[in-house]
DNA sequence: CCCCCCCC
């Protein structure tokens, strides 16, 4: 097989802002260079028979063709698609974006023709500023930055904002200001920008959910994982001579794109996951405002979305989300990356980074709407989020606790959980409370330094004070078996009811009244409902039961919500 | 330079 290599290829993508036809090229040489951080970065000597060039950088992408020796010196290539970029210091770089090796080293033999260097002459600073650098490369040219001391002057990005937030404002020891952010999206992958103060009143306004931009100049940092559900290892900050211009050319880049989950499929998303949900808002709690851990007051408003599975599952919006929402028409709502938790069963939280869409405009909404107001509301769906107690839920798993241990719940790879209706046989008071960290949403044990500071090991740092917090170890009994549990403080303390603060200050005043809350606690009878788990400590494995809630039993109460369910299940 | 994602 013999292949020709495309005369004039070098000077045409050198050229070229960038090109997406087929070249046929001899690869001469290859450098690494050494990159401290992110995938190595390659630099190619490329030839097409008349001219080389070592301008040619190769996207991190294809680094597999390197690393799998398959582009190797002298082997030939059909180079598919490039992107040319301008450093600091004006030279080019030919960013090769796809690729194919068409004949190996071996079987070429050796340099193909006698090329001599290309040089270019164009006028660099003729050049256009607006290249389009995929994000992948924008990763790499970091990268190279940090090799070569290279930096990539004038770049342009065009794509899709997917996501803006609104305008919060910060005060802390380093200072104080205000920012806004938001995610873009092109065809090559998303990051997000950040704005600060001036460019807060410079962008905000222009910047829209779902239009397509050109940004340049912003400045490119490592991203903190911690802090961001983006597949980019970096973001962009916006400074003074960022510009976004707004850009009517939609074409190739991609589209907000929602992978909605069907509201039943929810039971089996893990908690936390990030999902894409819609559905009709057939009711919404009015706006409520409530005090966080941290004693921040918010706004929260609680919606209940159903969609055609005939399943209801509440949303909770936060903060003006909340406050502007307008439930009254029964609006078909789509939220884009709620966060999925395990309160009342399922529920939904909106986070930051979701995005709210009322009456969208998307196929999806159409369906719905059409379903809805043509017999979907006659539906009294039934809700994943079971909020008004532990033993109401429709779908509780009850067990005895002979069921437990027969079936082997809490075997499996994941926790099971159980519903049953027990008695409290024991309690061991002995270590049932412990000194805590006081922060708000700590609850480590803080070790006492005796010499009245109290340590943090999580929060790393030492108090005048501790609280106390319960742990209780608890032997509960049914009629047919009985098994020791573990309740935390807020189940610990329904179960003992008494605060977990004046539990500590009796057993330290007044220890007959401190046991006295034992002895009573003792055969009062709850719904219990817990998760359960195989643990395998040194070699030794048990089931480990933990109390997720509890709820005291009214017998009177009891009997009416049995009789209720048996009527339920027989109809 | 933020980094908050909350409540029952």
């Amino acid at each position: 097989m013999s292949v020709t290599l495309t005369g004039g290829a070098v000077e045409a993508l050198f050229d070229a802002s960038q090109a997406d036809n087929e070249h046929v090229l001899q690869l001469l040489d290859i450098r690494r260079c050494s990159s401290v951080s992110g995938p190595p970065r390659y630099r190619l000597k490329m030839s097409d028979g008349q001219h080389f060039l070592s301008c040619f950088v190769l996207a991190t992408q294809l680094n597999n063709l390197i690393e799998e020796n398959l582009l190797v010196p002298n082997c030939v290539c059909m180079v598919k698609k490039t992107i040319n970029n301008t450093l600091r210091d004006g030279r080019h770089v030919v960013v090769v974006l796809d690729m194919e090796i068409l004949k190996s080293a071996e079987e070429t033999g050796g340099k193909i023709g006698n090329p001599t260097p290309y040089n270019p002459t164009d006028n660099c600073a003729s050049r256009s500023f607006c290249v389009c650098v995929c994000f992948v490369d924008f990763v790499s040219t970091d990268s190279l930055l940090q090799v070569s001391t290279v930096c990539i002057l004038s770049w342009t990005i065009r794509a899709r904002v997917t996501n803006k937030s609104s305008i919060r404002t910060w005060s802390n020891s380093r200072g104080e200001g205000k920012l806004f952010s938001f995610e873009i999206l092109d065809e090559s992958g998303e990051i997000k920008i950040t704005a600060f103060n001036n460019e807060v009143d410079k962008f905000f306004s222009l910047v829209e959910q779902g239009k397509v931009y050109y940004i340049t100049k912003a400045t490119l940092k490592v991203a903190n994982k911690q802090y961001t559900t983006l597949k980019n290892d970096y973001e962009m900050t916006l400074h003074a001579h960022s510009s976004i211009v707004p850009c009517d050319d939609s074409q190739g880049i991609p589209a907000v794109h929602c992978d909605f989950v069907p509201i039943a499929e929810l039971e089996n998303r893990d908690k936390d996951a990030i999902i894409d949900v819609i559905g009709v808002c057939k009711s919404a709690e009015d706006v409520s405002r409530i005090t966080t851990k941290t004693s921040k007051e918010v706004s929260k408003r609680a919606l209940n979305l159903i969609d055609t599975t005939g399943k209801v599952v509440t949303v909770t919006l936060w903060g003006e989300e909340a406050e502007k929402f307008d439930g009254s028409r029964q609006p078909v709502v789509a939220v884009k990356g709620a966060r999925l938790s395990d309160f009342g069963g399922r529920s939904l939280s909106a986070l930051f980074s979701s995005t709210v869409m009322v009456n969208p405009d998307l196929p999806e909404a159409f369906s719905l709407r059409a379903w809805y107001d043509q017999g979907g509301n006659a539906i009294d769906g039934q809700s994943l989020t079971e909020t008004r107690s532990v033993g109401s839920g429709s779908k509780m798993n009850w067990k005895t606790l002979s069921d437990v241990k027969n079936e082997q719940l809490g075997h499996g790879e994941k926790a099971d959980y159980f519903s049953c209706l027990a008695t409290v046989l024991y309690i061991r008071k002995e270590n049932c409370l412990y000194q805590a960290c006081p922060s708000a949403d700590c609850s480590k044990k803080v070790i006492d330094q005796q010499n009245g500071l109290y340590r943090c090991e999580k929060c790393n740092r030492e108090f005048p004070n501790f609280k106390n917090r319960l742990l209780l170890s608890a032997n509960l009994a049914d009629f047919g078996d009985n098994q020791w549990v573990t309740c935390f403080q807020e189940t610990a303390e329904i179960l003992l009811g008494h605060s977990a603060e004046t539990l500590g200050q009796l057993r330290d005043t007044d220890e007959a009244a401190f046991d006295e809350v034992f002895q009573k606690t003792n055969f009062t009878t709850h719904l219990f409902r817990n998760r359960v788990k195989l643990e395998t400590y040194n070699d030794e494995s048990r089931v480990k039961v933990i109390v997720m809630e509890v709820e005291q039993v009214d017998h009177r109460e009891y009997s009416r919500r049995l009789l209720a369910n048996i009527r339920k299940l027989a109809s």
